[in-house]
DNA sequence: CAGGAAATCTTAACGCTGTCAAGTTACAAT
DNA sequence: ATTGTAACTTGACAGCGTTAAGATTTCCTG
């Protein structure tokens, strides 16, 4: 036949379904929300029967943590990126951050604020999490200690997380910004809370990073 | 009969269903989390037929918007009685914050993370939210400016609710604490946390507030 | 006080959902 | 080639949100 490499679909065992449904469920889910985002939905999409899905997670919850692993691997990677090429520091990190937040929201909705709705596992997503962390750790290591004391990295660590992530979730929810804030000055808005409140040491200066906004 | 102001139920008309229906969304809601709460398990919880509801609320969305519309108005009694019995304080107000988010996770992830899910019509529940909002300014008003320039208050206040909800979120997440802490820990960090970052002036002392962290 | 209008509630049904049991197909190893 | 196992399909079940049609009660108007 010879369609092993062209298509690799239509056979009785479609070859990749795992990763397919990983990739279709993510997508189903920045494009019509979690709502939306039904498992039959998702094996229709990938070309197999409503059951299918069933051999490779054991229910919807496993399926949803996978999402949200991949996703915590993607943002992970996405950061040291951004932290690379414009040099490690604290700030460029938290627009990062916005940046994912506001470029994928129904996944970062996922990732962070579903814990209590139980649509993931968290235990099965702590390791790909804790890579992350160690980029927020690592940049605070480099800064300036706010104020003195053992606990001092600690309380920094967690005031700068607890800041941009924050600022990530009040704009999903749509509560910070006055409505007649243009996107320029919204992202104005942003780098100015960042750099004057994370901005540790001496002054800043501005990034060339440019926050989306839709 | 005369068993109109024992019962008052188990009548053809039920005589107060709609905030009937709230309460029990909302007892549901907090005991068994968003995804236990179904249109259906809430009208027997009420004592009446499956399509009921449909009579006082347009749809499932309707009636979570009423429950969230009823969490902000709790919300902002609530901290207003903490911030009037310590003296309104941004550091106080933080606290309850943080407090309330806590006592009611559900609630809060309902009221604050459910635009994305469109469980809720955030338009329906805009006054009820801003009338909270108002005593986050006040208590900006009252605090020195962190840093000069016109748009100082705004950047305050932007700066502090992101810190504060960034916290509460994070707690719900499971993700600001390391799993040997104590809740006695949790709340001594929660409160120097917001002390430190939060106290904008001189240095403030600890309120007698108890943070509950389950 | 009568009677009709309007509000409230019930029953029945629709399509969709997550999940499971049983059977079918394809592949892999002996 | 045979057999075992993994991958997939079909069919079914209960529960979901929602609607339509009809029953019951209250409320308003005469």
């Amino acid at each position: 036949m010879s369609e092993k490499a062209t298509k690799a679909k239509q056979n009785y065992h479609h070859g990749n379904l795992r990763d397919s449904l990983i990739e279709q469920a993510t997508s189903l889910l920045e494009q019509e929300g979690l709502t939306a985002l039904s498992l039959r939905r998702v094996a229709k999409e990938a070309g197999v029967s409503q059951a299918a899905p069933y051999s490779h997670f054991k229910n919807k919850r496993a399926l949803l943590t996978a999402v949200a692993r991949q996703g915590y691997l993607r943002f992970t990677e996405q950061m040291r990126r951004e932290a690379e090429t414009h040099d490690i520091d604290l700030v460029g990190l938290g627009i990062g951050y916005v940046n994912f937040a506001l470029k994928n929201p129904a996944l970062f909705h996922l990732m962070f604020n579903s814990n209590l709705t139980e649509m993931i596992n968290p235990d099965e997503i702590d390791e790909a999490f804790s890579s992350g962390y160690l980029l927020l750790s690592q940049a605070i290591e480099r800064e300036p200690l706010v104020f003195p004391g053992e606990d001092g990295r600690e309380l920094d660590a967690a005031f700068s997380w607890s800041l941009v992530h924050g600022i990530a979730n009040l704009i999903m929810a749509n509560k910070l910004f006055q409505e007649t804030y243009t996107i320029t000055d919204r992202r104005a808005f942003i780098e100015k809370l960042l750099i004057r409140y994370l901005g540790f040491g001496e002054d800043k200066r501005l990034k060339p990073e440019q926050l989306p906004l839709e």
